[in-house]
DNA sequence: ACAATAACTAGGAATTATTACTAGATAATA
DNA sequence: TATTATCTAGTAATAATTCCTAGTTATTGT
């Protein structure tokens, strides 16, 4: 893998929010930096970045979002304002539940909550 | 809402199935009984049923599923065979914890957990 | 420093999943 | 059974993403 200066920035822009933003959100951002680069690059990029683990990809509504956040974590999302805020549960016992009862072995668990965040509760 | 044979029929396929099917899926196996019907249909009353509660949507890498289970369910990913598997995990307290940890108020909790099936471990 | 070259990019075309549109068909109703 | 509002087939449009290609750029050996 070759260094690539577009790479390095759209890098740079997925690592300075906590929006898990969209493709489309990272592209215009990145085209403050450069104004020529193109969209495939980006989602190419973005890919890359998350083969090697570098970022992670969420699955939210049918359209991919991504985070600097590599770690196992938790979601709560918003259904009025849509945003993802992160959080950390402990399934302790969970995993090894899972494996003994279904005979599973697990890599990942993904857990969001769906509702509605304190600045939307009256 | 007025009778629909097609709709009728799409149902029916979606009950008949554990397999979490895709609109294509439940657009082919319609297809046996009504071989005129579009995928435009298919997708029109897949939404309807959705919106009426008589399924449920699942959201699959960025691709839609439908499940006759409308009762709050979780489910095991296989990243082998790629199937999705019912199983009923309990939460108490995790709701409660949530509400008071976060401020935040619940509806729903999605939980998937990523791994190998039984049948793909050697 | 320079040439060779493999990896990368911009720009646009292609693909996939899904929704929108419209003229004609059909279920409900009176 | 005539009326009408809703539904369908077929097709066009849209949105998110990937693919393709000629030209550009980082890297490596000289």
């Amino acid at each position: 893998m070759r260094y690539s200066h577009q790479r390095e920035t759209i890098k740079k822009v997925v690592y300075g929010t906590d929006s898990h933003p969209t493709a489309e959100w990272v592209f215009r951002k990145t085209k403050n930096a450069i104004p020529k680069i193109s969209l495939g690059t980006v989602y190419r990029n973005l890919k890359l970045l998350a083969e090697m683990g570098q970022i992670s990809v969420i699955n939210d509504d049918n359209i991919s979002r991504y985070d600097w956040n590599t770690n196992s974590h938790n979601h709560l999302k918003c259904k009025q304002c849509d945003s993802l805020i992160d959080i950390q549960l402990v399934n302790d016992g969970l995993i090894s539940n899972i494996k003994k009862q279904f005979k599973f072995d697990v890599d990942d668990v993904e857990i969001t909550i769906i509702g509605t965040c304190s600045k939307h509760i009256k």
